[in-house]
DNA sequence: TTGAAAGCGATACCAT
DNA sequence: ATGGTATCGCTTTCAA
């Protein structure tokens, strides 16, 4: 017994072969402009074709000319604007080269992380962007496909990488805070992980050098609303801080306006710098001073050292590997 | 005479079966994790993988197994948070149902827009996104790959689409606008293509519909800086104007800027309303007031439609696919 | 200009 | 538990 509605089976290049009553290899070229083809015999080709809705299986395809390239990119939360950037500027590099960019978003958890790592090792040439989790579990997950690590803390020993140097920035950043007389200042930090980021590193070895004791810190989601409500809890616990790093920009904002609120003026009586050097930084009021990165540098360098992994040139020096904050001076500080 | 240096072949699963003394299959066995394999042969299998750096061939792999689905989500212009929110979507959508998402930012300009579609056809089991072509040359250049169609101006007759209809909240706008006193309300379109946007449209009619003659229209790049321009030269040229809605937030932001510079008060002397509802339009000042439009909600509809192309299920039905745009008063005006 | 046959690199089914 | 063989859908020689 036959059964009615069939499967929607595939149609193949043999389907178009026999309808137009020619050889898939004359399929072939009639659909790859290949010249070697009569022209009416191209035409019926392309006409059986339409009429079969045929199109041609990408792994089929790909499998005997192994030209396309494609790279992952994994970027922890799209919806910031500096990834944002990052992935923009990934986008164009790998146009430029042909090449095809397969996005994930991890919602920043390392659950999802996990999860796109099992996954995108058997999607993609390389891989490109940021992950939080231990290097050996990464290389695990992605069994052997290139990866390149983006502002990875611990420049990673098994992986190319590009290095994040907000050191220099930072200091600056708490330079320009001391001369304008500031000596009481806090720092809001990321509340992803366990520990303290790299950035609060900078921030204490800033410090530091300019013989100041370290300042209270107060962790906040990485969001408008989470650094409001830090802040608030920061004054409210140490009424003498009158300067405030930020774990990013996003977060300087929610300080800044919850700052305001406050009755604080800014950058008088609270001066607040973040990290990343949004433009949007400067659309809010007070302007935002933040420590700035270079994020279209970011994502080209990251795509360029995945080229050149891809065909074994030599990776990128490490002077070039590595993309430095500069202080960005506003208003709010 | 022989050329050393030998080309980097690619590593196969037959290298790693005879290096291993087994079969290809158990090689396959081993690297799925079937179960029907030894431990012992298992383990040196794996070894074997390792040492000579296999990595299965996804066109292969993809050949045989059916199960991959990718999708290509096409963008103007991925750093306007607009369609950063509407990417963030689809990605989230697309995930819980496994799909792969290859992203292309055209960079709003057609040129590149078409570079995309020709080689999307390719790569992906169906589009979705943003296109400004013809509808007949787009059907040309995919070549029969299903698309879904974002926000297109007239609903797409041989594509599924999803609709944006603003019309009502740019009513709901221009009656916010009227019954604060405003009665010659210019606009700034975009500056993209040749003839007016859509949105124009809907402020036409709301102005008819109260009443109002059209106002003076100005065009604008889609950036802050074009937003700041084009009000300096509507207002150079109309001072009588009193209030401007905008293409977009983005414009809108640059136009609050331009006006408050050249001494308007907001929303009092000058009253500005956007499109599109971003995030950001709370975070400036004076708080934009917006015709806003729910960008996820687009994304994860845009998927869905997709997804119901390729498993032929019905496409969504007509009210569903629409969005409508409502109006959110914050103070602008 | 066209067609036949040989892969591309993996998995699945059926033996053993 | 392991191996042989067919097969996935297409492109590329090589003949005709």
């Amino acid at each position: 017994m036959t059964q009615s509605g069939a499967q929607a089976r595939r149609v193949t290049i043999d389907d178009v072969a026999r309808h137009a009553g020619v050889s898939r290899q004359t399929v072939s070229r009639a659909l790859n402009d290949k010249g070697e083809i009569g022209d009416a015999t191209k035409q019926r080709v392309l006409d059986s074709a339409q009429e079969l809705g045929y199109r041609p299986s990408r792994f089929a395809r790909g499998l005997v000319r192994q030209d396309t390239t494609s790279i992952g990119l994994v970027i922890p939360d799209l919806r910031n604007p500096f990834f944002t950037e990052v992935a923009a500027a990934a986008l164009e590099a790998a146009r430029t080269r042909g090449w095809h960019v397969v996005v994930y978003d991890t919602a920043d958890s390392p659950d999802e992380e996990r999860g796109t790592l099992e996954v995108i090792g058997s999607q993609v040439d390389a891989v490109v962007g940021y992950f939080s989790r231990p290097e050996d579990e990464i290389d695990r997950l992605v069994r052997g496909v290139p990866v390149v690590l983006i502002g990875r803390e611990a420049p990673a020993a098994r992986f190319s990488s590009i290095v994040v140097d907000g050191s220099e920035g930072v200091e600056r950043a708490v330079g320009h805070l001391v001369s304008a007389g500031h000596r009481r200042i806090g720092m809001i930090d990321h509340a992803g992980r366990a520990e303290p980021s790299i950035r609060h590193a900078w921030y204490e070895t800033a410090l530091a050098a300019h013989g100041l004791e370290p300042g209270p810190v107060r962790r906040a989601a990485q969001s408008v609303a989470g650094g409001e409500r830090a802040l608030e809890e920061l004054l409210a616990e140490h009424p003498d801080v009158t300067a405030v790093f930020t774990f990013n920009d996003i977060i300087a904002i929610g300080a800044l306006r919850a700052g305001r609120r406050l009755g604080r003026r800014i950058p008088q009586d609270l001066a607040v710098v973040g990290f990343d050097g949004l433009q949007l930084g400067a659309l809010v009021e007070p302007a935002l001073t933040s420590v700035a990165l270079d994020a279209h540098r970011l994502g080209t360098l990251a795509v360029e050292q995945a080229a050149r992994l891809l065909t074994a040139t030599g990776p990128l020096d490490p002077e070039s590997e590595t993309v430095r904050a500069e202080l960005c001076v506003r208003e709010s500080a």
